[in-house]
DNA sequence: CCTTTGACTTTAT
DNA sequence: TATAAAGCCAAAG
């Protein structure tokens, strides 16, 4: 029998990122701290990598400045931005405008 | 086993 | 205040 994966900060990541609200964003950093590796911002983007196998909704992670840092990985430019946008999250270009507004924190909601 | 990377964050100049 | 560089940690090569 083949063992199909061994998850662990991934499969973390994955989880916490199902549980962003719709119309909500968050920050790498803050599922990071989350999982307990505040500094560990870059392993979350990394996950996102294998995320396309999952139902992980990425286009509500952003940077800590609110910028679709990750839009790239969608595919297209535009789609992680019309995602976030049809959610009423207000973006212009890259930069999420109310991000105040729509950001989620894990360690304030889910604590 | 060692090196490089990587969708970030924070600090220093 | 803006720009530049270092730090961080874990996985893939």
């Amino acid at each position: 029998m083949t063992k199909i994966e061994e998850p662990s900060f991934f499969d973390k990541v994955y989880q916490v990122a199902k549980l962003i609200p719709y119309g909500r964003v968050t920050s790498y950093g803050a599922i990071a701290k989350y999982l307990g590796a505040a500094r560990s911002a870059r392993m979350v983007g990394w996950a996102m990598n294998g995320s396309h196998q999952q139902d992980v909704p990425a286009h509500r992670v952003v940077n800590r400045a609110g910028v679709l840092s990750g839009k790239h990985h969608f595919g297209q430019e535009n789609l992680m931005k019309d995602l976030l946008v049809s959610e009423g999250v207000k973006v212009e270009g890259d930069q999420i405008t109310n991000l105040k507004e729509v950001y989620w924190d894990p360690n304030e909601q889910l604590l």
